[in-house]
RNA sequence: UCCGCAGUAGCUCAAUGGCAGAGCAUUCGGCUGUUAACCGAAGGGUUGUAGGUUCGAGUCCUACCUGCGGAGCCA
C-alpha cells in the first residue's frame, strides 16, 4: 500500500494502473504510462518541497524545466513544480539515449513529468537531489521562441509586460506563497476571536471620504456608481448589527500616484469594533501584527530567504511582538524638529500638518518594530474620527508605520458616535448630506463608541518580505500606467 | 498635476560629434559535479517617433510617445 502526504495514488485505495491511464488526456501519454504504469506506481507523487521526505526512495515530479546546465555526458536539469527547485543528475550511461537526448535539447520551462530516485547531497542548496531515470514531456517549448525570461537580470517594464511569466521565477513564487500566508492569518486571527466576516459591496453610490479619486462607471438608470475605495462606512453598520467584523477584499484608488507604495487596486483587510476605544484598536492593531508575523515565521524561512537573499530579514521579523512603541502626534513632532536640527532629515515639519514620506521613514527608523503614530491634528484627517477629549483638535486616530521605511501599513481611528457631531462633520467638509442618510442612521439608533482600522496587504507583504515596490506583491499589479496582462 | 531620470540586438548594458560593441539568450562544437556553470564559434541592429543643427548625429537642439523614480494624496 503506498503512502505520501500529497500524493493523489495514495490517497485512494487500490488504484490499478488502468485507473491511471484515465488521469491522462494524450494519446502519447496513454501509451507512455501504459508501458511504465508500474514504474510510476513505484515511484508515487511528490511535491519538490516535500521531496526530503522520500530520500532513498523513487518518486514522480510533475513540473517545469526551470534550468538546465551540462558537463559533457552528465546533465544537471533544475525542476520546479511550484512548491521549490531540485536539481536532477543526468549521467549519459545511468539512462536511455532518448531520454538524455531529450532532455539536452530541452529549452527552458518545457513542463515535464520526471521520475527519479531521492537522493541526499551535501552539495544542493536544499541538501536533495534527483537521480533522474525517465522523463516525459508534456509539451515542449520551441528554441525559435524561447521562455523571454532568463535567469540574468532584466528591467521592471520588461518583467510587468510579462507578469505571468514573471512569476514562475522562485522569488516571485516565493513572494505570492507568503502573500498568502499572510491573507490567511489576518482572517485566522479575526476569526478565532469573534469576529463575523462582513464584506461590504464593491459597487457604491458615493465616495466614503470623499477626497480621493475613484473610478467611475454608469450604473443602468441610477447615475454613476464608484468602485469602493474602503469599506468602513459599511462595516460601521455591520459591526453595530454583530459587534465585532471584519471585511477583507479589493479596494480602488484612482489617484495618480506613482510610488513604490502605491496601486491603484489592492486588497484590505477591515475590522470595526463596537464599544472600543482608540487604546482598544491599537492594542488589536500590534496583536493582529504579530500573529501574521509568527505564522510568516512558522512557514515561510526558506521563502524568505529566497526573497531576500539572506537570513537579516527572519532576524528582523523575530523582533516584531507586541506591544509595539506608541507616539503620539505632537512627540512625533518633537522628534523631527530634532532630527531637522541635527541634518538627519532635509525639511522641516511644519507642526500641525500631515508627515510627509520621508518623515514617515525617519520616526519608523528609531524602531525596531512598527510604531503607533496616535492623536493627529483632526484638521488634516478624515470627518468620521472622534475629537479626543482632552484636546478638542485632535483626533483619536493611529496610523501603524512599518520600519524600513515601509510607510503607513495600518490606519485607523475611534469614529464620532455623536450624530450632531457626525452631521455637523459631513456638512463642513462640503459632503452630500443626502448619501449619508444611512450612515447618520447608525448614530440615531443606539449609537456606541466604535473604532477600526484598514490593513493594506500589499504594503505589509512588501515589509515583510523586503520588497522594493509592492508591484510583486500581486499577481497582477494595477498600477497608474499598466492593464496588461 | 508637478519635479527628475531613461529609451541602442530577444534581455541587461557600452560606444570624446567620426567603422554599431560586450555579456546573457538562440544555433553548432567541447567538457562526468555544474550551482545565474564554464570554454570555442556563428547568426542577430530602421539606436522610441517626427523634425532640426552639422561635412558627418546613438551622441547636440525642439516637440511628442513610452517607461522608471519621487512629491502631493493615501493603505
Amino acid at each position: 500500500m503506498l503512502s505520501c502526504s500529497d500524493c493523489r495514488l495514495g490517497s485512494t485505495p487500490a488504484l490499478r494502473p488502468t485507473q491511471i491511464v484515465v488521469q491522462m488526456n494524450t494519446r502519447h501519454t496513454l501509451l507512455l504510462v501504459m508501458a511504465t504504469a508500474e514504474t510510476i506506481l513505484e515511484a508515487p507523487l511528490t511535491s519538490i518541497a516535500n521531496i526530503g521526505q522520500h530520500e532513498g526512495q523513487a518518486v514522480t515530479v510533475r513540473g517545469w524545466l526551470y534550468n538546465l546546465r551540462s558537463s559533457g555526458k552528465l546533465l544537471f536539469p533544475t525542476f520546479r513544480d511550484g512548491t521549490g527547485t531540485i536539481q536532477g543528475i543526468v549521467p549519459k550511461a545511468a539512462v536511455s539515449p532518448e531520454v538524455f537526448e531529450t532532455l539536452k535539447a530541452l529549452q527552458l520551462e518545457s513542463s515535464v513529468v520526471v521520475t527519479g530516485r531521492v537522493r541526499a547531497d551535501q552539495r544542493a542548496p536544499s541538501g536533495f537531489e534527483l537521480d533522474v531515470d525517465d522523463v516525459h514531456v508534456q509539451q515542449a517549448v520551441s528554441a525559435d521562441d524561447p521562455f523571454p525570461i532568463t535567469l540574468k537580470e532584466h528591467g521592471p517594464d520588461f518583467l510587468m509586460e510579462r507578469r505571468h511569466l514573471w512569476m514562475r521565477t522562485p522569488r516571485q513564487s516565493a513572494i505570492l506563497r507568503v502573500r498568502a500566508t499572510i491573507m490567511r492569518a489576518a482572517q485566522e486571527f479575526f476569526d478565532t476571536q469573534d469576529f463575523t466576516r462582513t464584506d461590504p459591496p464593491i459597487l457604491t453610490p458615493a465616495a466614503c471620504e470623499g477626497t480621493s479619486e475613484l473610478f467611475e462607471m454608469k450604473y443602468f438608470d441610477e447615475g454613476n456608481a464608484y468602485l469602493t475605495q474602503s469599506g468602513q462606512l459599511y462595516i460601521e453598520a455591520t459591526a453595530l448589527a454583530l459587534g465585532k467584523v471584519y471585511s477583507f477584499g479589493p479596494t480602488f484608488r484612482a489617484e495618480k500616484s506613482k510610488t513604490r507604495r502605491h496601486l491603484t487596486e489592492f486588497w484590505m483587510i477591515e475590522p470595526e469594533v463596537a464599544y472600543a476605544d482608540l487604546d482598544d484598536l491599537m492594542r488589536l492593531a500590534e496583536d493582529f501584527l504579530a500573529h501574521i508575523v509568527t505564522r510568516v515565521l512558522e512557514k515561510h524561512r526558506i521563502d524568505l530567504k529566497t526573497i531576500t537573499g539572506g537570513d537579516d530579514k527572519v532576524a528582523k521579523l523575530a523582533n516584531i511582538q507586541a506591544p509595539f512603541p506608541r507616539v503620539s502626534y505632537d512627540e512625533a513632532h518633537a522628534m523631527l524638529e530634532k532630527a531637522f536640527a541635527e541634518g538627519a532629515i532635509e525639511k522641516p515639519h511644519e507642526y500641525g500638518d500631515d508627515f510627509g514620506a520621508p518623515d514617515e521613514t525617519y520616526i519608523s527608523n528609531q524602531f525596531d518594530r512598527p510604531v503607533m503614530v496616535h492623536r493627529y491634528p483632526a484638521a488634516v484627517k478624515a470627518f468620521y474620527m472622534q475629537p479626543d477629549p482632552e484636546d478638542a483638535t485632535k483626533a483619536l486616530c493611529v496610523d501603524v508605520l512599518a520600519p524600513e521605511g515601509y510607510g503607513e501599513i495600518i490606519g485607523g481611528s475611534q469614529r464620532v458616535d455623536s450624530y450632531d457631531l457626525l452631521k455637523e462633520r459631513i456638512l463642513s467638509h462640503g459632503l452630500p448630506l443626502e448619501s449619508f442618510e444611512w450612515y447618520l442612521d447608525l448614530r440615531k439608533y443606539g449609537s456606541v463608541p466604535h473604532s477600526g482600522f484598514g490593513m493594506g496587504i500589499e504594503r505589509c507583504v512588501a515589509w515583510i518580505c523586503g520588497l522594493e515596490h509592492v508591484r510583486e506583491t500581486i499577481p497582477f499589479a494595477r498600477t497608474l500606467n499598466r492593464i496588461y496582462p
